[in-house]
RNA sequence: CGGGACGUAGCACAGCUUGGUAGUGCACUUGCUUCGGGAGCAAGGGGUCGCGUGUUCAAAUCACGUCGUCCCGACCA
């Protein structure tokens, strides 16, 4: 491509609006310009990037056996009703109504349609087992967009769905939808962790999600320095030393007037956050339970609602922890309270520790469970923490942040039950099929892959998602012998397939250099002063050294580069 | 949905307190000089000051409303 005559601009400032380097960078490139919260325009560039990400996904997808289809984003509201999830998924769903008001969605993610789909194929067990995908947008009205293209409420993605006829054919489905996925982000140079993660909205029994390692993810990855456990924070078991209890020292009221928040205990008594407890008050499916757990501990609702097999959990609001606890928030402790008391394993390894007494201005100090208090139960309710104990070899625990690029999960029956599809087996009985589901968010890979991949210029692209593999640079375009060369020089290129962007533009070499730089393109051919001894120069993205060669040395060396 | 901020040219912003002819830098056009890492000088083009209502002789500026955007939180497939 030519850019005298295309639709090309870069930005030099960052965008007021973008609040992650990706999204700076991929907009200040002219890749992506942002239309309204959380939905984007894919300019030329940008559009080509993607394009190039869902090939490498589509190829591997085939080399799997898996068959390409395209679902309606227009999808009539009942289907969602009939596999329940019209409640479950609630106001991230985008409704609207036809001209006649019958009720329709725009799909967030497509499991009810490609049952339907396979139930026109699937009659015996002889049917199974298949896999279809789709590249599609879905729509999903987030309460938050952010960091670029990471979260948006408009995006595409490469979904797909294996049938088989038990856990043993998922098992086989599963791995080689594992396997494509490796080979696909492999491909695209994005560094990854795969996961252990919750199954949340799309329920079922396994879920594992691949995450980017980068700086700015939403999620909290929980590696280990030792071997290779790795998790999503929110399903992390943690591992909670054996208990050594002190001698009991006799249980007290200590006065603590306006201090209801641990950082002020810490700071105004001089006791030890080790030495505390936090009790908050949820409601659990609209049940008050008081959560007991270390102050130095974070709560995780995820483990809280598994425990409970609970639809909802979430904090009490103010007046009802007021009135459950008789005293203003901050004060709420395990004596005396009348709702459950679920304490993380920890508090049994505590003693002589501070709570709330349910008492306006006061706390109880030198408590100890068993002896001062009961609880309802005890269980792994925490968030682990970095330098915890590995749960799998006892290694140490530390964090990364991560982008969330793929997630595939092992349905089983939940939505073959929900929407009746099922197949005759050998014996003439009728089955469930057993189902699985692979997501991966394109958008979402190219953020992370600019997140991983950028200096103070710009972006550097790896070879396989570059928009062009190499750039003819025209130093002077006023000056014929330049110009003539590097039109020949791009002619030589594109008869041999190679993608190719000649910056024939009537600017400045910095302007130039700057562009190519920010845009990122892998190689950089320089037609300049040296094009009267035949010569041109040749300059990596990723490094500093120039490299002078002959005119018709150029094209084995780019066959050569993007090999 | 709760808390906070912002909305003025394609982009980034000033002007608003104290109402009186719409500004700056980058980008764009033309000319001259320059020409290998985002040039200089000069002359230009481009704005319903988010939208609405009100106060006023007069509103970008004050008041109220509304829409949008961003940040923190809640939520999150």
């Amino acid at each position: 491509m030519k850019l005298k005559s295309s639709y090309f601009f870069t930005l030099r400032e960052n965008v007021k609006d973008e609040d992650s380097v990706s999204g700076n960078l991929l907009s200040r490139s002219g890749m992506i310009k942002k239309n309204s919260s959380g939905i984007y325009m894919y300019l030329p560039l940008g559009y080509k990037v993607l394009k190039k990400i869902e090939q490498i996904i589509r190829k591997e997808m085939n080399e799997a056996g898996a068959q390409e289809v395209l679902m309606p984003s227009l999808i009539p509201e009942e289907i969602y009703e009939q596999s329940g999830r019209r409640a479950l998924i609630g106001s991230s769903m985008f409704a609207l109504k036809d001209r006649f008001g019958k009720p329709f969605v725009l799909g967030p993610t497509h499991e009810e349609l490609f049952v339907m789909a396979a139930s026109h194929h699937v009659k015996s067990y002889k049917d199974l087992p298949f896999n279809l995908y789709q590249f599609q947008t879905k729509f999903r009205d987030e309460p938050r967009p952010r960091f670029g293209l990471i979260r948006v409420r408009e995006f595409i993605m490469k979904d797909a769905y294996s049938f088989d006829k038990d856990l043993d054919g998922l098992a086989i489905s599963y791995q080689k939808m594992v396997d494509a996925y490796k080979a696909s982000f492999d491909r695209m140079g994005i560094r990854y962790k795969i996961v252990t993660a919750d199954t949340g909205v799309m329920g079922g029994l396994l879920s594992e999600e691949f995450q980017a390692v980068t700086d700015i993810g939403e999620d909290r990855l929980v590696l280990c320095d030792r071997c290779e456990f790795a998790s999503n924070i929110e399903v992390s078991p943690c591992v909670t030393d054996e208990p050594v209890l002190e001698d009991l020292r006799e249980m007290s009221e200590l006065y603590t007037p306006n201090v209801g928040k641990i950082k002020d205990l810490v700071d105004n008594y001089q006791i030890s956050e080790d030495k505390m407890t936090k009790s908050m008050i949820y409601m659990i499916d609209k049940q008050a339970v008081l959560v007991m757990v270390r102050a130095d501990d974070e709560i995780n609702e995820v483990k809280l609602q598994k425990l409970f097999s609970a639809k909802t959990v979430e904090l009490a609001n103010n007046e009802v922890v007021e009135t459950i606890s008789h005293a203003k928030i901050g004060y709420a402790g395990p004596i005396g309270i009348s709702t459950k008391i679920i304490a993380d394993h920890r508090i049994k390894t505590m003693s002589n520790f501070l709570i709330g007494a349910n008492k306006t201005d006061v706390h109880f100090q030198n408590v100890n469970v068993g002896r001062d208090f009961q609880v309802t139960q005890f269980a792994d309710i925490r968030n682990i923490k970095p330098g915890d104990k590995c749960p799998n070899c006892g290694g140490k625990i530390y964090f990364n942040n991560g982008i969330e690029i793929g997630n595939t999960f092992k349905l089983g029956d939940k939505y073959s039950k929900a929407l009746g599809l099922e197949y005759l087996d050998a014996d003439n009985t009728l089955h469930p099929v057993v189902m699985g589901s692979y997501g991966i968010g394109t958008g979402r890979c190219l953020a992370a892959i600019v997140e991983q991949n950028h200096d103070d210029y710009g972006i550097i692209w790896p070879k396989a998602l570059a928009p062009y593999g190499v750039a003819i640079v025209v130093i002077n375009t006023k000056i014929e012998l330049q110009s003539s060369s590097a039109e020949t020089l791009y002619k030589i290129l594109s008869r041999e397939g190679i993608d190719v962007l000649l910056d024939d533009r009537d600017e400045r070499a910095g302007v130039k250099f700057n562009d190519m730089d920010l845009i990122g393109i892998p190689l950089r051919i320089t037609v300049g002063k040296t094009i009267d001894q035949g010569k041109v120069e040749v300059k990596l993205r990723n490094e500093k050294e120039i490299q002078l060669i002959d005119l018709d040395q150029v094209l084995p060396f780019v066959q050569n580069f993007l090999k």
